[in-house]
DNA sequence: GTTAATTATATGTATGTACATCTATCTACT
DNA sequence: AGTAGATAGATGTACATACATATAATTAAC
């Protein structure tokens, strides 16, 4: 049954079918990996109607902060998730599809700089809209829960310092 | 500064250089999936010594379960952390660097069963060592907090009953 | 018992990451 | 001014994911 697959998920020993952790900690970071998964893959099924991907969509979400302006590859990479991204492939990407224009910049020409074509603006917004929707009905935690994870997120980075 | 980069980079708002959150849950998401691109980097780091991917330990990780029996490709591709891992390939390149061998089962003549060798064993277990000696160094929460996180963690997922 | 449906795995293609290298341009130094 | 070094981006390769399809073997249906 339906429900039945679902529940079986939600723990992560189901999900991957071990309870073999070292100690909670372990169990954290698996957890994380797999959390981190699971969100891609909501997005995945939500974006796939719009035709475009994840890192696709951080792309325009992030040339939107800009927007009318223009942006150089570098800031853009700077601020994504994953720091190793291949930004100009994903431009190359989302030129194809008419989202974004590239050229180059007349101030340092070694710099490209793109900016949100109107098709890109409003795609974007119809995936937003729908991106926030189901983060705000399918997330089973609050504001507050939010919070405290944000806060363990950021303490197990900490150690770096 | 070495110090001063890595401070900048514990918090998310300096990490992905934005404070445009729609609310905390919408910064949780982004946290999720930079901390698993941070764990994902930091192992890639120590893996690399002994040539091999996170995915590839992974599965060498899975195999060691069953260890010395064999397993088919259907139940490793359940145990992995992403669910749509593409498991023939990344046996064909830990079979390659000859940690496993591969062959087909006698009792279901569809299935392919894995075994570690050896070799994998060997480096499976130097591997470990260095991650776990990683994990309990580095990763700056403790088994308290790290409870506090994985239930947070399979909250955010348990809407999905 | 033969055929249809299912299952296990392999393989092809598009996309993305990680990282090395190349080219064009800019900056700094003399 | 001319050159060395640095920087921005593009591009090539290896590996991985996501997903569609192909192939072989098993099971189910008749």
């Amino acid at each position: 049954m339906h429900v039945c697959t679902y529940i079986c998920v939600v723990k992560l020993e189901q999900a991957i079918q071990s309870n073999k952790f070292k100690d909670e900690v372990h169990k954290s970071a698996l957890n994380i990996l797999y959390t981190a998964w699971w969100l891609k893959t909501q997005s995945a099924i939500i974006l796939k109607q719009f035709g475009i991907t994840h890192e696709q969509f951080n792309v325009l979400r992030i040339l939107k902060g800009k927007h009318p302006d223009d942006m150089c590859v570098r800031d853009i990479a700077g601020r994504m998730i994953e720091k190793n991204s291949n930004v100009p492939r994903i431009i190359d990407r989302l030129e194809l599809k008419k989202l974004v224009e590239r050229k180059q910049s007349q101030i340092d020409k070694r710099e490209t700089v793109i900016h949100l074509t109107p098709l890109g603006v409003n795609l974007l917004e119809k995936c937003s809209e729908a991106i926030d929707t189901h983060r705000a009905t399918e997330f089973a935690i609050n504001n507050e829960e939010a919070m405290q994870l944000n806060a363990l997120l950021e303490k197990i980075r900490s150690k770096e310092v």
